[in-house]
RNA sequence: GCCAGGGUGGCGGAAUUGGUAGACGCAGUGGAUUCAAAAUCCACCGGUGGCAACACUGUGGGGGUUCGAGUCCCCCCCCUGGUACCA
């Protein structure tokens, strides 16, 4: 290790003045300087602390928060904590500690780990999502949702386990058995709050579109809402005075349709299934009732069903097709049935050949015998008329037919266009105790909203916190909470016992940070004006789907009801990557590769810990530690000190004459290179700008001043301890955090001579200096002096010689 | 399977978007300093051949476009993330 500058001194002074003199507090209503709001994703505070995945994203959010001041914007940089969640639950039924305790030791570690390294955030606006000040305007957020008619109860199936008496989540579930104690988890409809998102689904994918945000990200929210285009098109049932309406995409298929399907859970399934086929159908449905959504796609391959001995219309051509039940048909997509087009649709193929199904082709171009001929694009309709031949869309290119069969549909009535989506409503529920309660009561057979006054709703405190055994909540358990007598009419309400999920609190933490203080509103509108949007958004990608869609939904919400200005909250998203261990593998307590971000601040700093981070690679990137590659930052740093700082702690001797023609070239080099970088997240290579900056200034003589107070002011954004020291015992007054960041003089980066490499056939043989812009003839004839080049181009034809100024050479010779 | 991102020295990574591949850092080698080591400083550092000048070769593999390709086009392989019977 190389010899210690001392960092620990440095660093423990400038963040207690940090503290001291609130230096990051963001002003709200100071309107001459532009705004910027950085935000970070607020972590959960787990009982493991920070790792150094954390600091990633927060260092390089502070690195340009610290820049953007420099540049003279007002900076809104606030942390907090997403501190509701399982964890803390479970640790409480563990041991008897309230989740509150807990979860408070686990922020404090948190915020002490945080502050040593020295993030720029405005402390004053912590907030915390289990704290009743907070949660009073998550519920009344939510009873806005119920008063839009958003939110609703509705039976659904949840993970229940009979032995620990409780209700699980998907992750909590393994092969069917409960991760603790391997008990067997059943499905069982329970009454859950849900919440309309579907409503905002087309929405939700368009507004995507102007973003700012990684087109992966992107993707992956549009596939996650999942819109295609179709029809719906009913199915009268033979005998029957009803009808299954199906949704597809291809209702150019409509004439090879030979069968139909529906899911087990279908309403129709009892109805229509002949007395002979009752038996097998409910033991088919019944099986596959056990069966979980995993199951059912692993069991993908072999496809599995019962014939209910019932026979449909199609629609098309009056033709009578079976119709069998299968889980391959999803209760929870489109309408839970569908016309089975075996030539057309690989699944519909595979069910056909398992069950010996008619395959009738449609679509020309595949080899049916083979398998399902799915191409879209290629190929034309056949067999596809009524026998009066008074439809018929023989012929045409199956895109073709789709617009004129919807046409057909729409005009005789058996259907119509339309759209789906894979997005299910959010099952906005949990049955636990640490998460914000649900602001309802219920009376023997009505839901009551609380009224804004009554907020907020706090969670009662429990002796021990224990499942309920019922699938309830713990909350069931609290029974003075639980019954609410109304006082003048003498009747008993019970509150709901089920809380939110922990995707809530941080659906809206984005405008609490705007005004944390405010116990009138949930923000100040004017603030929220003014702040609005997020600027950058940085976090990791794990959150790329739910959080994100579930906090852009909210948003949109309280857009429609005027309390938020922008339709989208964040109008650029960076998802950091991830920091593997030193062997290339994830981080984990199991592989013992985990780096404790404390161990780096003592060992080497702060400032060292922060520049390692970003010197690693690109943000986005995942890259794994290295033990040695800090040393090299480290040493940078050192070296900085130790070349202008003497052992009694004086600056040492500057030059106060301008700079030379190379070192002002150098230092506006830098500045332009350090600035664009720090704007386009580019942190790697403005690193390196500096340590070639640095390089240069130690290998001069004399070292000018000004060109060091540049250097310093560069470095500021990255490593702000050491930077504000040097910049104080130079004999500044002000600090380097509001200084001023250096414009740089475009004249001074132009050159006068530049070097020139001269191929000859595509290969480098000379390089040549000339003055910029030299004439191209003079530049030729340099060229071809080079011995190199004319060695190269001896008894050779010259063909053709290409010149581009400032750049090269090439000269094709035969 | 499908969607997205990515394969560059021993390692992390640069490369003005078609113009001298390997910046910066790590590791390594040689030297200075030291009684010695650590630290520090200087030099070298993709591969093959050569004492050297230099030559050939080289950005996952194969083909193509171009005076010129890490960068553009086509095919293939591998890795990472997401998703999965979505009709």
């Amino acid at each position: 290790m190389a010899e210690r500058y001392p960092f620990d001194q440095i660093e423990s002074k400038w963040q207690k003045h940090w503290d001291e003199n609130k230096t990051f507090k963001a002003l709200d209503h100071l309107t001459d300087k532009p705004k910027y709001y950085i935000l970070d994703m607020f972590p959960y505070p787990s009982g493991a602390g920070l790792h150094v995945g954390h600091p990633e994203g927060y260092t390089a959010t502070d690195m340009l928060a610290r820049y953007k001041r420099m540049r003279g914007f007002n900076v809104l940089h606030p942390m907090g904590w997403d501190a509701f969640g399982l964890p803390a639950e479970q640790y409480a039924i563990e041991t008897g500690t309230p989740p509150a305790i807990k979860t408070a030791e686990n922020i404090a570690t948190f915020k002490r780990q945080i502050k040593s390294l020295g993030f720029s955030y405005d402390w004053d606006r912590e907030i915390n999502t289990t704290d009743e000040a907070y949660y009073k305007w998550t519920q009344w957020i939510f009873l806005q949702l119920y008063k839009k008619g958003l939110a609703y109860e509705a039976e659904v199936a949840v993970n229940w386990c009979p032995e620990l008496g409780t209700v699980l989540a998907n992750e909590e579930v393994i092969n069917g058995k409960s991760e603790r104690g391997g008990h067997p988890v059943v499905r069982k409809p329970m009454r859950q709050w849900m919440l309309k998102i579907t409503e905002y689904a087309e929405r939700l994918l368009s507004d995507l579109d102007d973003l700012d945000w990684s087109e992966s990200i992107k993707d992956m929210q549009r596939n996650w809402i999942g819109k295609s285009e179709g029809a719906e098109v009913t199915f009268p049932v033979s005998g029957h005075d009803l009808s299954l309406d199906v949704f597809t995409t291809r209702p150019d298929t409509l004439f090879g349709a030979t069968y139909m399907v529906i899911a087990p859970e279908h309403p129709y399934v009892k109805e229509i299934t002949v007395t002979e086929q009752q038996a097998d159908v409910e033991a088919y449905a019944i099986k596959a009732g056990y069966k979980s959504d995993l199951d059912r796609t692993e069991l993908a391959k072999d496809k599995s069903g019962v014939f209910t001995g019932a026979y449909a219309v199609n629609p098309v051509n009056d033709e009578l097709i079976p119709i069998w039940v299968s889980d391959y048909v999803l209760m929870s997509y489109g309408t839970g049935a569908i016309m089975a087009v075996p030539a057309h649709d690989t699944r519909d193929y595979e069910f056909a050949k398992a069950f010996d199904l008619p395959i009738l082709e449609v679509v020309s171009g595949g080899d049916i015998s083979v398998e399902a001929f799915t191409q879209i694009e290629d190929g034309f309709m056949i067999n596809s008329a009524t026998a009066d031949r008074s439809f018929s869309i023989n012929d045409l290119k199956p895109s073709e037919a789709i617009d004129k069969t919807g046409e057909w549909l729409e005009s005789t009535g058996k259907g119509h266009v339309t759209v789906n989506y894979k997005l299910r409503d959010w099952l906005f529920s949990r049955q636990r105790y640490w998460g914000e309660p649900i602001p309802i009561l219920h009376d023997e057979n009505s839901v009551i909203p609380l009224s804004d006054s009554d907020l907020p709703l706090t969670l009662p405190v429990l002796e021990r916190i224990k499942p309920s055994g019922t699938g309830e909540s713990p909350l069931a358990n609290a029974k003075e909470w639980l019954n609410v007598v109304d006082p003048t009419t003498g009747k008993v309400y019970v509150r709901e016992t089920n809380t939110m999920p922990q995707w809530a609190g941080s659906c809206w933490y984005y405008l609490r940070f705007i005004d944390p203080h405010n116990s009138d509103q949930a923000w100040d509108l004017e603030k929220e004006k003014y702040w609005m949007p997020v600027d950058l958004y940085v976090g990791g990608a794990e959150h790329a789907v739910l959080h994100l869609l579930y906090a852009r939904f909210w948003h949109k919400v309280l857009f429609d009801l005027g309390y938020v200005s922008t339709t989208e909250p964040f109008q650029k998203l960076v998802n950091q990557g991830m920091i593997l261990g030193m062997d290339g593998e994830k981080m984990s307590k199991s592989r013992g590769n985990v780096i404790n971000p404390d161990e780096v601040v003592a060992q080497y700093g702060a400032d060292t810990m922060r520049l390692y981070e970003m010197f690693m690679g690109p943000l986005e990137r995942s890259k794994p530690w290295n033990t040695s590659g800090i040393e090299g930052v480290y040493r940078f740093l050192s070296r900085l000190w130790r070349h202008f700082v003497d052992e009694n702690g004086n600056i040492v001797e500057l030059s106060d004459v301008k700079p030379d023609k190379e070192t002002l070239t150098l230092m506006h080099a830098s500045i332009k290179k350090v600035g664009n970088d720090l704007e386009g997240l580019a942190f790697n290579t403005g690193i390196s700008q500096l340590m070639i900056f640095l390089n240069h200034l130690r290998s001069l003589e004399l070292v000018p001043k000004q060109a060091l107070e540049v250097f310093l002011t560069l470095l500021n954004p990255f490593s702000p301890h050491i930077a504000e020291e040097i910049w104080q015992l130079l004999g500044h007054e002000n600090e380097l955090v509001y200084t001023k960041w250096p414009e740089y003089d475009e004249q001074l980066l132009v050159k006068d001579m530049v070097k020139l490499a001269v191929q000859v056939n595509g290969k480098v043989r000379a390089q040549i200096e000339v003055e910029v812009d030299a004439d191209k003839d003079v530049i030729l004839k340099l060229a071809h002096d080079q011995n190199s080049v004319q060695q190269h181009t001896e008894g050779k034809t010259i063909i053709k010689e290409i010149v581009v100024p400032n750049r090269i050479v090439n000269i094709v010779a035969k």
